[in-house]
DNA sequence: AAACAGTGCAACCGCTCTGAC
DNA sequence: TGTCAGAGCGGTTGCACTGTT
């Protein structure tokens, strides 16, 4: 298993090729063709080592290379790719022509990944991660306030809303307060929660079991109310959120963009799982829109992205990308009704 | 205008795989 | 079976470019 002989033992140049050089390769190849890389540079009159040469025409050269700026499609595939294959970028470069593994690693590192961060997306398993977030931003945000989080309780899963009112309750520290507001908002709660079987109101304390018990075991590992560094800890995934934009109820449609995945997802696979209370008839109005369709049919929650936007900018491209995790709100379901 | 920081990408490094001998 | 060279792969680096202060 001996090492190519690297270019710098043998007095060979490296670095940028220059024009000249790229001519000699070019000219070569077109008149022996690729290959026998070690005698190559020799034969061309190049003072290269020939793996130098041959990463030069593979990643650079070579006649059918496209170049530019990658289409959704490219970029679609790409993620839809790595989320099956990881860093096989040979076998995703392999579905896409034109394209080299380098440049699509590339791309991935410098746009992608981060894209993927900053979404509260995990780059390596493709599952919503809560730790990536500016959760910060998040719970301080006017939009996160309790009142829009018991509002939510018609239609997330309890243990959605629970978790959620952990995580407020964990930025306040104030349980006590938190219980206060509970009762306060109470008729957006299911009765049982806010009262003992008996009918008597609550205590802080026994509010704080009712919250813990409730909430999955991987998701809180406390009996009381965790900090909020014990909430990043655990399994946040099952609750998404996203901190792009925080106006216009645009929360909690972030948070119905749940994506489903393959094996080991920390999400749901059916998203309809995640909604409490919502009638079958709205959630067949919502499955006859073909991308929410796409979100609730596992495991192809990309597809609907190039049905959503189809942007070329940055910005555009980061709004599309969300959209790969996002469906059509239909129109029965008004979110400003539910902020 | 200059300094600095951030970004993107070509190229390199070092390792593994494969086939010939 | 072991050795070797060629080829391929994923990770990393270095530098030019751009934006910000």
């Amino acid at each position: 298993m001996g090492r190519s002989p690297c270019c710098d033992k043998n007095g060979l140049k490296k670095g940028p090729w220059t024009p000249e050089e790229d001519t000699k390769l070019i000219q070569y190849i077109q008149t022996h063709g690729p290959g026998n890389w070690r005698t190559l540079p020799k034969n061309a009159g190049l003072q290269r080592c020939g793996k130098s040469c041959r990463l030069r025409w593979t990643n650079y050269l070579r006649p059918d290379i496209k170049r530019g700026r990658f289409s959704f499609e490219e970029e679609e595939t790409i993620i839809q790719l790595h989320s099956v294959l990881g860093n096989k970028w040979s076998a995703i470069a392999a579905r896409l022509p034109g394209r080299t593994d380098n440049e699509i690693k590339n791309y991935w590192n410098t746009h992608i990944r981060k894209r993927l961060l900053r979404m509260g997306i995990d780059p390596v398993t493709h599952a919503p991660r809560l730790d990536l977030l500016d959760l910060s931003s998040i719970l301080t945000s006017p939009q996160l306030n309790l009142s829009n989080l018991l509002r939510l309780q018609t239609l997330l899963n309890p243990e959605a809303l629970t978790l959620a009112l952990n995580l407020v309750a964990a930025n306040s520290g104030n349980p006590d307060g938190l219980l206060q507001k509970l009762q306060e908002n109470q008729t957006f709660l299911n009765p049982h929660q806010l009262q003992n079987q008996d009918g008597t109101a609550l205590q802080p304390s026994q509010f704080a079991n009712i919250v813990s018990q409730e909430t999955p075991s991987n998701l809180l590992t406390t009996p009381s109310f965790p900090n909020q560094d014990q909430c990043i800890q655990g399994n946040m995934g099952q609750f998404p959120m996203n901190s792009t934009d925080h106006s216009n109820g645009q929360i909690f449609q972030e948070n119905l963009t749940t994506p489903t995945t393959t094996s080991g997802s920390l999400i749901p696979t059916d998203l309809s799982s995640f909604f409490y209370g919502v009638s079958d008839q709205m959630k067949a109005d919502m499955s006859e829109n073909s991308s929410f369709d796409s979100v609730l049919s596992s495991p192809a929650p990309l597809n609907s992205a190039s049905t959503y936007i189809n942007g070329s900018t940055e910005d555009e491209r980061e709004s599309l990308c969300s959209g790969l995790l996002r469906f059509d709100i239909p129109e029965c379901l008004d979110l400003a009704d539910f902020m």
